[in-house]
DNA sequence: TTTGTTACTAAGTAATTGCTTAGTAAACGG
DNA sequence: CCGTTTACTAAGCAATTACTTAGTAACAAA
């Protein structure tokens, strides 16, 4: 009987995801994420309710997209020091610049929105929760494999490790590539 | 012959400074401003050109604002490893929360603006210069003093040092305290 | 084809944005 | 007192904000 939808939501959600990425909340206009989601506003209300839980949403993809794009081989349950020194040295690296300017999507939403919204303050903490645990699994691998020394706390070597990539986030858009690998290449020394 | 204006100038950036660091550019508005800067609009654009200027304005402030009291005791020509020690400690600490929640005014800036406005980027692009150069001569002073080890590529230690700072920024915001700790405990024991 | 349900388009809402302008008040040399 | 220069107040500007609504089109069962 009634009449179908004719765009994925889910598709959809990943372009908002993306212009919210690259301007911010509140810098991001339905008017834009009309544009680049390519449907009427009253569609984007239909689906998603109102701004506040469109970006919601977003971040949840963006922690979707990182797990299958950025910390892809880092979540692998045997993750150990030689993926996460990979990671980070990528993470510093020049041809990854076009990721770089745009930063973190939840370091972004930290700066902006920081504790102000209940609501999207608790998606930023869930996704750190989620990195945290990621960076302690392969803590404990690096250990088990006779990587690192054992005798580190493994909690607070993740925190630090945790700090040490939110830094990068922000560090991306005030530091030259020199300056980026320098940071990285000490923190790297300090684990192994 | 002329009328002279009533209000200081000095003293309402001071306070435009401290809306923007609560709220963010964007998010600020010349309302906003009016009712906490104490003067009307006209006065705003008389003294400051428009919105983009006066926040540039309110950055430089931070930074005179930053080097009186937060870095005060770092920006001593003779400040060492004892100096940042109490520093990256007093960052993580709960005591500061009023503080953290703001986070950093400039790393705020960079997350929201990053390099979409030259201008503005020149601005974190300056401060952060600053930070460095004062952690470069606290590193200095810190081998004159026997305090670490002269074998350590002071350059890379300043750049690790203020990755870690904007990482305290971001993190003061998504991290809890025993969290912040480690993080920081882990910084310090890199250098030491 | 009719009918009921849902999805679309496009126009419009009040409120807020950054910024301006017209008119008046204050200062002080003459 | 007057005259000139600058600073103030308050109203108003067009443009944009998030969100709604009225009307129509598409679907599929009856």
């Amino acid at each position: 009987m009634p009449r179908y939808k004719n765009y994925d939501e889910n598709l959809v959600l990943e372009k908002a995801m993306n212009v919210f990425w690259e301007d911010g909340y509140k810098a991001t206009s339905i008017r834009m994420l009309e544009k680049e989601m390519g449907i009427n506003q009253f569609s984007i209300y239909a689906s998603f309710k109102n701004k506040k839980e469109l970006f919601i949403k977003a971040i949840q993809k963006y922690r979707e997209h990182t797990a299958k794009n950025i910390y892809k081989d880092l979540l692998k349950p045997d993750a150990g020091l030689s993926e996460l020194k990979t990671f980070l040295l990528k993470a510093a690296d020049k041809k990854t610049a076009k990721f770089k300017y745009k930063g973190c999507l939840v370091v972004n939403t930290a700066a902006e929105i920081g504790i102000k919204d209940a609501d999207i303050n608790r998606e930023v903490i869930m996704y750190y929760d989620s990195i945290y645990n990621m960076l302690r699994n392969i803590l404990l691998n690096s250990i088990a494999k006779n990587e690192i020394s054992s005798n580190i706390n493994v909690e607070q070597y993740a925190n630090f490790l945790l700090g040490v990539m939110q830094g990068i986030s922000v560090a991306s858009k005030t530091m030259n590539t020199k300056q980026l690998a320098d940071f990285v290449s000490v923190a790297i020394a300090q684990i192994e």
